[in-house]
DNA sequence: CGATGTGATTAAAGCTTTTAATTAAAGAAT
DNA sequence: ATTCTTTAATTAAAAGCTTTAATCACATCG
């Protein structure tokens, strides 16, 4: 490895100062233009890079946002991070990402190592069970943070999310204006304010169509494509013989079809099944599943704008804000048909 | 925000030199051990945030590590990464992560970022066409690289991946074994060495078998699902009537499912088709996808230690390192039966 | 008393940014 | 022509926080 270019290397071999090459490389009016070029110019030839720690030391200003989710793998969030990343991009950040399969310990080791980094702020889904302590470490040490996909109700951070309550009611909706009335519903779990909302959106739409509501209907749990396979066996073998089925998100509805149909029935046929957030792969499924545009791009666009306007100054509201579900009707519900 | 804590604050309240207190929170054994618990229990007290951007100016090391693939939602890479992060994780190294989708640029980028940072090293599945100098650029500045799935030929770079001829290989002869002798392969690219290698293991085996290569029995392009999908009325259409497909990958072999389901066609009775990675999901698609075991969580964790144990001093052999591919027969695939 | 050891300190280095200060040049006033 | 004012361009120096090699102070031992 040669030896590292600095500033004053270059100030040296123009015979400069550091001050002047400082300003010069990022365009300060301070210094005269042909100077500036010349400055510039030099960098290049001698492979100059610019040093962020020494420069961050001193500005304390990192350019490093991080983003935290529950599973990169899992496409929902793979499509917030997408919207983030590219937001994030134009402004010249570089985002940090990390995984917190809901381990509360993992989440606080993030935050901690992305404060020792001079992090400037953060997008998080928080874990189940995150201690507000946990934020207002971040937030007192200076990064703010922003919250997507999940809320902590302890704390008033802006959050972006979708509507849960009123989309998974949509879903339901749906299938009982199709005409069926043992509606199960597959997979999620109680312990995110997501959870409570859709199945509180299940329930409500249930009880204003008048049908009485089945715990027995519940099979939570699910939230994966494995989930929403394994799950088919005991929703097949419900005594109540249910003829749809809400689920808790697309990955789970298709695993269900593939488990209906390994057990040799046709879904949406036999079986009418919902999805949700509306997946790139949603479309393609077989048959074509009929789910909710959750509007996980909106979300990550916003929460990374929010997170930049912050950043720039401006004092964006806290609060959630939501975003308003929409249905997408395709093969994978029908009419109820006696069996 | 309290103003911040520093070693000196520590120092100060404690009526001591900053050196001991950097000293005792490494746990160094130049310092009394009572004064390094005295000095831990302060710190934890006034809520010390170690700043690594000041120690790494110092110590040029970073505790950073790069990783760049193609895409991270798609499960492949997905797969890769998760490896890599456990067994980072493991070493208290942070990591970044940025997808390149094939953009020669956007990688330079990345690349040049993690300069400015001071990555320790990074791992990457290079874009297609990256030049040698971007990587010559990351080893000049003391930045050493390790690759994965791809490899660059023109560079002596520690390279882990499948043996991407081999496995394919496997996945024809299993075909051919079951009677099948017109087969098409589905997918894939020319212009990565994995696209030629997987492409001379399918040609390879059928030459073996004495089967004639038909060039319009290839329909490149495709590597997600939805261009499985896509590329199945191309597949159907085809004058030769395939009995089989050899596919890129799982992803496309299950949206190619999809689209011989749509069109009332039965994967794995009528048409028999296999995949390649076996990621989670090829176990519970329907039909239960025959696919080879390309050992990405293998590729991930090996190349992570092997950057470990490059960042540690030790000099590990640069050149290829291939993981053997693996059969995983299920039911996408039947023996032939005339039409 | 010199040597050895232990525990703590000093001082310098690492690289960039930024403010206050300086210099140079041009223009205006006398 | 000389001096003063303004403006433009550049610079010196300090700050930001940690690490580490080199010292130092002190006590103990032979």
């Amino acid at each position: 490895m040669a030896q590292k270019i600095k500033l004053s290397t270059i100030a040296e071999t123009l015979g400069i100062s550091t001050a002047t090459v400082s300003l010069a490389l990022r365009d300060s009016p301070l210094v005269a233009v042909n100077t500036r070029e010349k400055i510039k110019d030099q960098a290049r030839a001698l492979g100059y890079i610019y040093n962020r720690r020494a420069a961050s030391l001193r500005t304390s200003r990192s350019g490093i946002i991080g983003v935290v989710v529950h599973d990169i793998m899992n496409p929902f969030y793979g499509e917030i991070l997408k919207a983030i990343e590219s937001e994030l991009d134009r402004s010249r950040h570089t985002f940090i990402l990390s995984n917190h399969y809901d381990s509360v310990e993992k989440q606080r080791t993030f935050i901690e190592t992305l404060l020792q980094l001079g992090g400037d702020g953060v997008i998080m889904s928080p874990a189940i069970g995150t201690p507000p302590e946990d934020f207002e470490l971040a937030e007192e040490n200076g990064m703010p943070a922003i919250l997507v996909a999940r809320q902590i109700e302890a704390l008033d951070l802006p959050t972006f999310r979708g509507d849960d309550s009123y989309g998974i009611s949509l879903a339901t909706n749906h299938l009982i204006s199709l005409g069926h009335r043992s509606i199960a519903m597959i997979g999620g779990t109680d312990q995110t304010s997501t959870g409570r909302d859709r199945y509180q959106g299940y329930v409500n739409a249930l009880r204003k169509a008048g049908i009485e509501v089945d715990p027995d209907l519940r099979i939570p749990g699910a939230r994966s494509k494995q989930g929403g396979f394994e799950a088919a066996v005991h929703f097949l073998s419900l005594p109540q013989k249910p003829t749809a089925a809400v689920c808790w998100n697309d990955l789970v509805a298709i695993g269900l079809m593939n488990g209906i149909s390994r057990a040799g029935l046709v879904p949406g046929r036999d079986i009418s099944v919902t999805g949700y957030d509306d997946l790139e792969e949603a479309a393609i499924a077989t048959p074509a599943l009929t789910t909710v545009w959750n509007g996980q791009a909106e979300v990550g666009r916003l929460a990374a704008r929010a997170l930049l306007d912050r950043l720039a100054g401006s004092h964006e509201p806290d609060g959630i804000h939501l975003i308003k579900p929409e249905m997408r009707i395709r093969q994978s519900t029908a009419p109820y048909k006696a069996r």
